[in-house]
DNA sequence: CTTTTCTCCTGTATGC
DNA sequence: TGCATACAGGAGAAAA
């Protein structure tokens, strides 16, 4: 599942072989993709169709490409990779994909960009870039921990300020951006902090070090996962493959914790799943889980 | 207002 | 072998 790691290769992948380029025509497969474009797919297409691509930005697991027009006016094109979104880039004379939703051709008549999703989880349309640089549509999400306008005692604050299981904090786009499933478990493992812990009732200190664990865990992902780019296959598919190896609680159910040998639990978290450490993450005072 | 639950979707794995 | 069910889960809408 791509969270912050997966989706800043897949950013990478687009700055060296989409920016800069201009866009000749788009094919959109059904509404679905555009489902988040209010005024439907015919209009995202037309709209993009003959812009150029100046830039690949990222906050979380958004990414976005910020379009000029003729005219020199900005837009950008949001797109979400859900859980099995992949940004391709392709050869025009490639067969389609099984799950191909998108297709972008462009003037210089080189390699296409598609979209390619299983679940359709994913999607993209179309926004206007605020003061900051970030596009309307996002402005609920919150920084994500890599960016200059983090503030970590803000959200230090906020998850002070929750009623309500650490672990939803940290997945809540809202509060920080780019942490989930993955990331939030294994930086709630490296903290030594159980995931249905009332984040109101840790202190400042312990949130301030899940925090930090988690932009810690993340960097160390992006870092394994930009060695593994394929220069024509932008797109990393979840943490498989590359970082799974590394993980410490992650699907690592009956397995030695890797700090004290206890076998990793598994159980049920907002119909899902967290794995921790029943020696060094103890579930005490811990309600709503 | 805050917090929780539900829903969208399909390939893969498991159980009977 | 075939069919039913569970599971994976990001994010926004709806409900509590």
């Amino acid at each position: 599942m791509p969270e912050l790691p997966e989706v800043e290769v897949v950013r990478q992948g687009l700055a060296a072989h989409v920016v800069g380029r201009t866009v000749s025509d788009v094919q959109l497969t059904g509404a679905r993709v555009a489902r988040r474009h209010a005024a439907g797919p015919d209009d995202l297409a037309a709209r993009v169709r003959h812009t150029q691509v100046v830039d690949a930005r990222r906050r979380g697991k958004y990414l976005w490409l910020v379009l000029a027009g003729p005219a020199g006016d900005r837009s950008a094109l949001l797109l979400h990779l859900g859980m099995s979104g992949q940004l391709l880039v392709q050869p025009a004379d490639a067969p389609d994909e099984r799950h191909l939703h998108a297709r972008f051709d462009f003037a210089d008549d080189g390699p296409q960009l598609r979209f390619v999703d299983q679940r359709t989880f994913g999607g993209m349309a179309l926004a206007e870039l605020d003061a900051d640089g970030i596009p309307d549509s996002i402005s609920h999400i919150a920084p994500d921990p890599f960016e200059p306008v983090y503030d970590r005692r803000a959200v230090i604050e906020r998850l002070k300020a929750r009623h309500s299981a650490v672990k939803r904090g940290l997945l809540d786009q809202g509060v920080v951006s780019g942490v989930g499933n993955i990331y939030a478990d294994e930086a709630l493992w490296r903290a030594q902090v159980h995931g249905g812990r009332a984040s109101d009732s840790l202190t400042r200190p312990v949130l301030g070090r899940v925090l930090d664990h988690a932009r810690e865990v993340m960097g160390e992902a992006l870092a394994q996962g930009g060695t593994s780019f394929d220069a024509l296959y932008v797109n990393v598919n979840g943490a498989s493959g590359y970082f799974d190896r590394s993980l410490a609680a992650y699907g690592q159910e009956g397995r030695p914790c890797p700090r004290c040998g206890t076998p990793i639990r598994r159980e049920a978290f907002m119909n899902r799943s967290s794995f921790s450490c029943p020696r060094c993450q103890p579930a005490t005072r811990a309600p709503k889980f």
